[in-house]
DNA sequence: CTGAAAGCGCTAACAC
DNA sequence: GTGTTAGCGCTTTCAG
C-alpha cells in the first residue's frame, strides 16, 4: 500500500532553505517575534505551509525550558469504572481543563486508584509546570502517596483528607448557611445534619459547624451529625436516613453534607413513605446534575465550578498565594425538595 | 526566604560523575536496559537518588522520537459550563484515559467549543501519537474543523455527525433490540420511538431501524420517530413526549434514543399524570448515572464503557484496523421504568 | 558490559 | 532585521 519508509519529518532547516533564510529566522517568524519583517514572515509561512512543516513541541519545550502544561490527577477507588466516578469530580476536572486552556496551558490528565500506579512527579520529570490533585477523599493509599507534595507552591488540591495544608474548597460555611436558612424559610424547624464529620473530613465538619451556628442564631437546637458507614455516598445516605428515622428523633428537615448522600436519603424517605418536602425538607451540597431528576428534584448548594477551575489552575501554577486556602463562592440552586417560602 | 537562583537542574552527567560511570550508562541503567550489571545499576540508582535526579521527559521524548501520549479532545458547545457537559462524555473520557494509561500512554485532554480554539494537530506537532475525538455531535463548527482528520489511522472518534468515516460506537442495533424486547416482555405493545433520526444522526437512526425490525418481527406496528427540537436533550425529550401525547396517538411504551431525552420524557409524563411504568413503559439508552435517581429510576441500555475506552485508544494508536467501525457491546440495566416480566 | 560521540529539532544569546 | 553559534538533556549507534 504505502511506502514503508519512516515518515520523513520536515524540520525548520528545510523551511529555511526553501524560504532562503536562516533556520533561526524561521523559528522567530513562526513564533511571532516582532523583530521579523512582515514580508519575511510571510515568505517563511509560505515555505512552511508548502512543506507541511509544524514545530516539534518536544524540541521547542526542551530548548525553551518551559512545558506550558498542567497535570491533573483524579483520584478514584480501585476497581471503580468511569461511570462510578462522582460527577462532581468530573465537573472539577472539566473546569480545571478549561481554566488551564484559558491560561494557555495544556492539561495532562491521569486517573489514579491503585498503588504502583500512583504518580505525581510531573514537575520533576518536566512534564508539567504544576499539578492539580482532586477526586475522592476516600482512597487513603492515594492521598498518603501524594501527601508530601500537598504543601508545594506548584501543587493545588481539592478534597484532600488532610488538614495540614492549604487547599481550594467551597465556601462551606456560607453554603451551609444558605441551606439551613432556606430550610428555615420553608418552615422546617427540626433540622438534622447528615454527614461524616470526622476530623479528616474538613469540608463536612465546616458544613456541620456552620449548620450549628445558624441553628443557634435562630434559637433552635441542632442535633449531632448523623452518619452511617456504607460503600458509596449514596448508600451512606440511605443508611443514615434509616438510622435517623429509627432513632425516634423527630425531624422535619435534613441538611445533607453532599448531594450523593442526599440522593440516597431521598430514596429511603420515599421507600418509607415520608413525603418530601411536605413532611421533611431536604437540601444537599455540590450541585450534582443528577439532583435535577431525582424524586423530588433536589435543592442544593452549588459551588461556582468555573471559578473552582480557575483557582485550582492558578494555585498549581503558583499564580496565587499557595500558602492559603482559597474559597470558591457558592449559590443555592432551588429545586423542589424544600417547602416553598410564603 | 529562599534563594532567588533558578532551580539548578540535575542532569544525567552529574549522576554519572557521582556514580563513576559514563552518562550513557546512567541512561541505560535507569531505563532498565538488561545489558547493565545489577551492581552498576544499583550504584547509578543510589547516585540518582542522592542527587534527586529525574529524567527530563521532554529530552527523552525528543531524542527517542516517541511521545507516549494520546490526545483526547472533548467537543462541547460554546458557553457550556463543566456541569452542563453530558455525563456520557465524561464517562467516555474517563474510560479512554484509563485505557491509555493501561497501554502506557499519557492523556492530553482538551475541551473545545469555539472557533479559534479548535485544535487537532497533536500528532503533527509531536505532542501525541494519536487523537481521540468525542463529545457532543451538535457543534457543527467543531466537527467541520475536525472533519478532515476523521479518516486517519491515528484518529479515533465517537459521536461524529458525519457518516463518511469509520468510528467507535455502541452496538446500536443490539441495544435497541434489548430495549424493545424488554418492553415487550413487560407487556407493552404500542411502543413509540423518540429521537432524532436525521441522516447525520447515524446512531439514532440505527436504533430506530432496529426498533422497527424488532417490532416487525413481533408482528407489531412501529410508528414514525417522534422528535421535537429543543435546546438540550432533556428539553427535546419533554417536548417530544408532549407532542406524542397531543398527537392523540395511542402508546403504552416509549423507547428513547438517549437517556438525557428519556429523563425529560419521564418529567413530562409525571407532570401530565401518566403513570410509569404502569400506563407507559420507558427505556433509554446510554446508561446515565442520573437515571438511577429519576422518578421512577430509568431502565436503560448501557455500553461497556471500559471497552469503549479501549477501542478508542487502540484505534487512535493504530493498534486496530482503523478502516472499520468498531462496536462496543451493550447491556440492559434494569431499573423501574418498565413493567415487571411475569 | 560500558564508554565515546553524535545529534533529536528547536530557541536564544550574541553578533553584525 | 537577520545570521551565527550554542546547546537544552537525553537516547542511541558504534567501538572496544
Amino acid at each position: 500500500m504505502s511506502q514503508s519508509a519512516a515518515k520523513p519529518r520536515v524540520t525548520s532547516f528545510e523551511v529555511a532553505e526553501r524560504a532562503g533564510v536562516n533556520q533561526s529566522t524561521v523559528s522567530r517568524a513562526l513564533s511571532g517575534d516582532p523583530s521579523i519583517t512582515e514580508q519575511t514572515r510571510e515568505r517563511v509561512r509560505e515555505a512552511a505551509d508548502a512543506l507541511g512543516y509544524r514545530v516539534d513541541a518536544r524540541a521547542a519545550r526542551l530548548r525553551s525550558g518551559k512545558t506550558r502544561t498542567i497535570a491533573i490527577v483524579v483520584i478514584t477507588r480501585p476497581g471503580m469504572g468511569a461511570t462510578e466516578i462522582n460527577p462532581f469530580h468530573y465537573n472539577l476536572l472539566g473546569s480545571t481543563c478549561a481554566a488551564a486552556s484559558d491560561m494557555g496551558y495544556q492539561a495532562l490528565v491521569s486517573f489514579q486508584s491503585e498503588a504502583g500506579h500512583f504518580d505525581g512527579d510531573y514537575v520533576e520529570t518536566r512534564q508539567a509546570d504544576g499539578v492539580v490533585l482532586l477526586g475522592t477523599s476516600t482512597n487513603d493509599a492515594a492521598w498518603d502517596y501524594h501527601h508530601a507534595m500537598l504543601g508545594r507552591a506548584d501543587v493545588a488540591s481539592w478534597g484532600s483528607p488532610f488538614v495540614d495544608h492549604p487547599r481550594v474548597d467551597s465556601d462551606n460555611r456560607q453554603g451551609a448557611r444558605l441551606a439551613v436558612e432556606r430550610l428555615l424559610a420553608g418552615g422546617h424547624r427540626q433540622i438534622a445534619f447528615i454527614g461524616d464529620t470526622r476530623e479528616i473530613q474538613n469540608q463536612f465538619r465546616e458544613r456541620y459547624d456552620s449548620y450549628c451556628d445558624v441553628m443557634g442564631a435562630n434559637e433552635l437546637e441542632h442535633g449531632p451529625p448523623v452518619w452511617v458507614e456504607g460503600k458509596t455516598r449514596v448508600e451512606q445516605g440511605r443508611l443514615s436516613a434509616a438510622a435517623l428515622i429509627d432513632s425516634g428523633r423527630r425531624f422535619d428537615g435534613i441538611f445533607c453534607s453532599c448531594d450523593a448522600m442526599a440522593l440516597g436519603v431521598l430514596e429511603l424517605l420515599h421507600e418509607r413513605g415520608v413525603g418530601v418536602p411536605d413532611e421533611v425538607g431536604v437540601i444537599g451540597f455540590d450541585g450534582l446534575g443528577s439532583g435535577a431528576y431525582s424524586n423530588p428534584p433536589l435543592t442544593t448548594v452549588e459551588p461556582d465550578f468555573r471559578q473552582a477551575g480557575v483557582l485550582l489552575a492558578e494555585a498549581a501554577l503558583g499564580e496565587s498565594d499557595a500558602a492559603k486556602t482559597r474559597r470558591v463562592p457558592v449559590q443555592l440552586v432551588e429545586r423542589e425538595s424544600v417547602r416553598k417560602t410564603r
